[in-house]
DNA sequence: GTATCTACCTAACGTTTGTTAGAAGTATTT
DNA sequence: AAATACTTCTAACAAACGTTAGGTAGATAC
């Protein structure tokens, strides 16, 4: 059994979280480094220690967040029967998106809030990993659609896009105090899959 | 006929204007006053003339951001005929916010952008025209409910909520080369009124 | 017990920041 | 033509910025 984490990789990880929770408060050019080392007890020198620029902070914690919110998602989705009714495939898929955003970590938050401001040059260096998320979810929203359980009129691509959309701009609101991310889940998932309005307009 | 508009007052504008589209890309402290003078071939100094402070900018980009999509949204629907279908003003409202923000003006897309990452105090000076805004939309919601349109198990203000964040995200990739807003409004129209799935599940 | 390595600190660098005071140029009024 | 307002400029300020070099304390290795 391997549990040892080394002084390093805690620093490392303390760092990354702090820089994180600050960048999504206030954005990537609102945070200085003396900010971050304040955040984790430390000196802004010593977060040369750990890493070489403040470029290279803010790539890792765009880049963790998506990871963490891809993973979350592809859990909810790999473990489902056979048989399950696509609404509560997607509810699973939404629970899990809410869940990585509005939950315990800052990552995917701060990757959501701050992503378009940051230079051209970092957002390249995320392409791979958003690219890579946005492909679980068109794969599966592409198996509703062969499946037959789509709109004729919904095409995946842009419901992806709305669909995602929707669940981030959570974040702007969002208080745990007010109520449960499940509930929020579901209260989601059903206009989605239903929508609103009780008379079918097709 | 009074269209004289003083050279003070083109200033303003311009320095507002240039100030709006650039924190929408760069975020509130990633635009210094020395780029937004620039923006306007002016010199950093020069603004002080007509602002007392970067705080004074940022406080009217946020509210003239709402105001505008306030307007928007508020001509959209004032105009309708009484027999108007729930889609068809649900159509228009939805245009309308996607219009202001993606079209033309960057102010309603600064504000979306960054308003949780300014300062607190500047949040709440925005909260007035904010509340006024969500009232518009919670009215017209609470009236399709009344009149029987909505889902007896949707409530007014989780609506409200997802659809203004699923009409904002769209500002993270939208691009007017790859389709038109009014396509994109009849595509969010559809599955926020009828869902996406074809099976219903209430 | 000396040497090496690890993780952090101190102090400074050049640059950029928001902001101000006062001069200078341009219109308008008298 | 002189005087008055209006608008922008220049030049500087103290503070904060990202980053670097070199030092220091504690652990580990020999």
């Amino acid at each position: 059994m391997q549990t040892e984490i080394s002084q390093t990789d805690k620093s490392r990880d303390r760092i990354l979280s702090s820089a994180a929770l600050l960048f999504c408060e206030h954005g990537y050019a609102g945070v200085s480094m003396r900010k971050i080392a304040e955040n984790c007890e430390m000196k802004a020198g010593s977060l040369y220690y750990h890493f070489t620029s403040k470029d290279q902070i803010l790539t890792e914690v765009l880049n963790i967040g998506i990871q963490k919110v891809h993973a979350a998602v592809a859990d909810a989705l790999s473990d489902t029967p056979k048989d399950t009714l696509a609404i509560d495939k997607l509810r699973r898929a939404v629970s899990g998106h809410l869940h990585a955003l509005l939950e315990n970590s800052s990552f995917t938050s701060a990757n959501v809030r701050i992503f378009r401001q940051v230079p051209e040059e970092i957002q390249l260096s995320n392409l791979d990993v958003r690219r890579a998320y946005e492909a679980l979810w068109e794969k599966f929203l592409i198996e509703l659609k062969e499946a037959g359980h789509l709109h004729a009129n919904v095409d995946p691509r842009s419901l992806r896009l709305m669909l995602i959309g929707a669940l981030n701009a959570t974040l702007e609101w969002f208080d745990p105090k007010l109520g449960e991310i499940s509930e929020l889940a579901d209260r989601y998932t059903n206009i989605l899959a239903n929508g609103m309005l009780r008379e079918r307009n097709l």
